[in-house]
DNA sequence: CGCAGTTTTGATTTCTGTCAACGTCTGTGG
DNA sequence: CCACAGACGTTGACAGAAATCAAAACTGCG
């Protein structure tokens, strides 16, 4: 049968690569055929590629920055955010592995916001050229790419929504709930848990909220019963109540 | 010095298309030579396209409707917005000669949000499968449509940013002022003054306020003398001072 | 004229932010 | 091993922004 050797060395941080290279777009394309450790045999890179890791906190660029690079997330989580001038700050998406990095560098090299990375992140650069002409030799590619954009646009869309017509308890469930979703499309959240790597002042950064409030919201969750957060993982202890609390209208 | 000739004629109503054409990127595709009535001889429409005309306060397309066409608005102003379970709404753009209805129409069939006239609106649509033809066979029409993409993302992230960090005054002074940038790109504004056929609701529902609130911040503007609304036109009167409550942070 | 959709205004309530104090946790360096 | 600093989280009192409710005036239109 073969099964899958069983990890049984306890992993801690950041979740391994190796299980969401399967979902990463630059696998997909045929850009990238996983991390370097992995590369045995014919399972080279296609494209040139330069790899990185970067601490928690750190800033990966900055707003004003320009790129010829494409840069993938393999491992650990990050943020894009806008900051205003007062210091306040918009989180308009949380990058998981298997990310682009600002997808706007795909046809451009404005990065439009800021990236900071929340716990070490590492991840993969291509050329912006070279993506470019494989794009424009395999046609369908052209479709995939279409439908990441579409995807991210109607994300936008829905934080839109979130952010202007939704309660503070409601904002805080659906961010939860669409990471739980995206970590799970990636075979990163077991059953009803994961990781759960953001400090409060992420939530409040992404949901337009201050950290204490985001506090007092998380333990009212949690005095429900709701919710469990301990050691940087969630589990959502009631999933059809605090679905209910996310989609209240 | 053949100055051109002033309009003497007092033109009630949404823009004239004709201005607009210039700036349309159906236009701009080479997929539209303008209005039928401007056709005359070697300006056809390179293609088949289908025009229509809708009564102000219609529904063009509801959030779950599929569509083969890709329409694009020649004419009047129009909201792309989507509505919650208890009947709110979030306006995401509002729509002005020369935009695409729902960039998301170019790749797939879904518009994912619902549209509606806010003026009469004129729109003409092209099949999405001849765009694509189209798209394939002039690379120099890809890097237009993804600047096109980026600019709507862009959008989506800037209203994300308002909705999240700034309060009502700021939120309405940046949704009128990003209106009349949008109106004087395409012509259609004439110094400090534009069309405003926005009904307070429209406003509050862009901004994720009440229209009672909206009220409330533009009568403070009106009695600051920052701007001037009537019959349908909006004046901002003291373009500095209203810029800065714009930015204020 | 009458009616439905708007806009205005004031009184009141609700939600979230601000401020401040305090407790916890983590890593650092002696 | 302990002391310490800095980041993080919690809690309560209070303030401010915007929502809600309600009533009335206004607008455009058939």
């Amino acid at each position: 049968m073969n099964a899958p050797a069983q990890l049984k060395e306890p992993y801690s941080g950041p979740a391994p690569c190796v299980s969401s290279c399967g979902t990463c777009p630059a696998h997909d394309f045929g850009a990238c055929h996983g991390i370097p450790e992995a590369m045995n045999g014919p399972a080279a890179a296609l494209l040139p590629v330069s790899e990185q890791t970067i601490p928690a906190r750190r800033v990966i660029f900055r707003q004003r920055d320009m790129h010829d690079m494409v840069p993938f997330i393999c491992r650990g989580w990050a943020a894009s955010a806008i900051t205003l001038s007062d210091g306040s700050r918009q989180i308009l998406s949380f990058l998981l592995p298997g990310d682009i990095i600002s997808t706007s560098l795909l046809f451009g090299p404005a990065a439009h916001c800021m990236v900071e990375a929340i716990t070490e992140v590492q991840y993969r650069s291509f050329r912006r050229d070279d993506l470019k002409a494989m794009l424009l030799t395999d046609p369908d590619l052209l479709d995939k790419i279409a439908r990441m954009w579409m995807d991210g646009k109607q994300r936008a869309y829905e934080l839109a929504v979130d952010l202007g017509r939704r309660t503070a308890d409601e904002r805080i469930a659906r961010l939860i709930l669409n990471l739980k979703d995206r970590l799970a499309s990636r075979g990163l959240a077991e059953g009803e848990t994961m990781d759960f790597p953001l400090r409060q002042h992420h939530v409040a950064d992404a949901t337009g909220l201050t950290a204490v409030h985001v506090s007092k919201v998380l333990s009212e969750f949690r005095r429900n019963g709701l919710i469990e957060i301990s050691d940087r993982s969630l589990t959502i202890l009631k999933p059809a109540e605090f679905q209910r609390v996310a989609t209240m209208r």
